[in-house]
DNA sequence: CGTCCCCTTGAACTCCATCAAACCTGGTGG
DNA sequence: CCACCAGGTTTGATGGAGTTCAAGGGGACG
């Protein structure tokens, strides 16, 4: 079906020590503070994490494999997909800084984890996790704050692929980047058509005739890098439907 | 576009005074303890819960509402959906005795929830809840883990959302009530055929149609009292994809 | 017994998937 | 430095799964 399918149905499995180059700086905490964690709160899990840096379209870990650690991205954009046994591939979500990765308290990962652009993240073994949870009773409120927003977003994501049109698809992506990446009208797709499609529930070729669309119709602008300009973030809500 | 769209797009919005008989046993545990709460458990939000019973079809809360309390289902069937302001619905999510509502730290509810049958809530105000997590710092890793299986349950959702036939998609759902359902091939099924393809993202024509291949196929029966008996699990999950 | 609502079935249509080919772009090697 | 190549993207033509429109059961309830 899609071009990467044959690959992703049998994911090459290479041991983490091979893929991922470990940066030496187990004591400095990032240097940009993870989003959720406000400079002045101190962030427990900080201690305890390691550095990992990913190139573009390395595996962090692939579904089915033992959930021995949660992760939290410092810098990069990842993806987080399930795929059927015939290849198709749902995107559950693209990640940037500040999101947490692999919470499910499964004892094995329920979906798979690429780097889209080369990431940086912090990778907290599941044991070290407990302990601190024991500890720091407030850590585990904090989680929760964090795993009921990621529902939200899930829920939103429901609501999008069951009931809104290939173009209202396309306008509620673009609005939700744009909220998330803040201020500025563009916003970064490090990401493909394909990956977009698999996250909407559609095909490369319905998300590009879509950018087209957009396109023509002046609501975006395609920038160099990959980047888009929403041009009238008002026409675009209403087209997505405000959701 | 549904029949029942046009209510819910405007939903009566009776106050809980009086469309909710409170039950009149503030200190009494429920007799069936809650999931996810084993019998020998402590639980401490029964303490604080306020027993509530809904008649079917009776609303819960709707999307909007100031989100002042949340809930945990003891019995019935409750669904979850979000609207489209044109008033196409998507159903989060049918929950059944155990199942808690409402978890999101928002300050408003993002869902509608209604009851499918008649059915018994704990309401447990936000404040108080709040307090209980001061307290109880035990309380709010279990939370956390309630949360996460709704995760886990909504990227499933996704992956049917976005990639499963109209087929599978049904198949995926007999079989997800099935285990939750437990022993016995035979499962309760309150909601109605629109609610089924609402879930599903398809139309009732077209769950009815999928029940009546179901059924041509001898895969599953229907009984009485809207009670569906899976005649071959195996190859319901064949036909369902696996997941 | 009649009415209402839900479910089922049929027929026509439509949006998106599929199939196919041209285009662009960045990287590689001659 | 440029030709070539591979991969992703765009565009076009066709087809099909599921929606839409329409009508006929069938059970619950007054």
């Amino acid at each position: 079906m899609h071009a990467h399918t044959a690959i992703a149905a049998q994911p090459t499995r290479v041991p983490h020590g091979h893929q991922a180059a470990v940066m030496a700086m187990p004591r400095v905490a990032p240097s940009r503070p993870a989003a959720g964690f406000a400079a002045n709160d101190a962030d427990p899990l900080a201690a305890i994490a390691q550095f990992r840096v990913f190139d573009r379209e390395q595996s962090i870990f692939a579904e089915g494999e033992a959930a021995d650690a949660v992760f939290r991205v410092v810098d990069g954009m990842i993806r987080l997909y399930k795929l059927l046994p015939d290849g198709r591939r749902q995107i559950i979500g693209f990640l940037q800084a500040g999101d947490m990765v692999g919470l499910a308290f499964a004892d094995r990962y329920l979906y798979s984890a690429e780097a889209i652009t080369a990431s940086t993240v912090q990778r907290i073994p599941r044991c070290q996790l407990d302990a601190l949870l024991d500890s720091q009773p407030a850590l585990a409120r904090r989680l929760l704050s964090v795993t009921t927003s990621e529902l939200v977003a899930a829920q939103d994501q429901m609501l999008l692929l069951g009931r809104k049109s290939a173009l209202e698809k396309l306008a509620s992506f673009l609005l939700a980047l744009s909220r998330r990446a803040g201020a500025g009208r563009a916003i970064a797709l490090p990401m493909s058509r394909c990956d977009i499609a698999d996250h909407l529930g559609l095909t490369t070729e319905t998300v590009s005739r879509g950018f087209t669309k957009l396109k023509t119709s002046r609501l975006i602008r395609i920038l160099d890098g990959g980047r888009v300009e929403l041009l009238d973030a008002e026409a675009l809500a209403e087209l997505a439907e405000c959701a």
